[in-house]
DNA sequence: GACATGACGGCAG
DNA sequence: CCTGCCGCCATGT
């Protein structure tokens, strides 16, 4: 477990920047990993803020199904899809392939 | 100060 | 199986 701050969307820029090259998250999971996953619509909320604000790699966080819905909030929307198959995944019609392959899980990789 | 909205997810119908 | 609604918390008007 990390320093869990008093902000929810601090946790957010704080697991979202431990996710690994080549993988990629959910905000689900992360909402979770904070203690409330229906939370997970704050996430995304934060994540907004999180790539106008510090280096959150926010390119790594997708829906649970691997669909890059926070694509249309970059300056490209093809920049996303482009950094994720730069970094190694497979990214077809704005999916993430095999996703279940590339999901990095906060609960489980950071299991303190 | 109250209402509406937003990069989602789970459950009900 | 697919569609729709509610919940969650912070921010902007």
């Amino acid at each position: 477990m990390q320093k869990l701050s008093p902000n929810f969307f601090d946790d957010v820029f704080e697991v979202v920047r431990l996710v690994p090259k080549g993988r990629v998250t959910t905000y689900g999971a992360i909402a979770h990993y904070l203690g409330s996953k229906k939370s997970s619509r704050m996430v995304g909320y934060a994540l907004n803020l999180a790539m106008h604000n510090t280096d959150v790699p926010a390119h790594r966080v997708v829906n649970r199904i691997g669909l890059l819905t926070g694509r249309i909030h970059f300056a490209n929307p093809n920049l996303m899809q482009e950094l994720l198959e730069d970094e190694g995944v497979i990214v077809l019609e704005n999916q993430v392939q095999e996703f279940d392959k590339f999901f990095w899980d906060p609960n489980i990789e950071l299991v303190c």
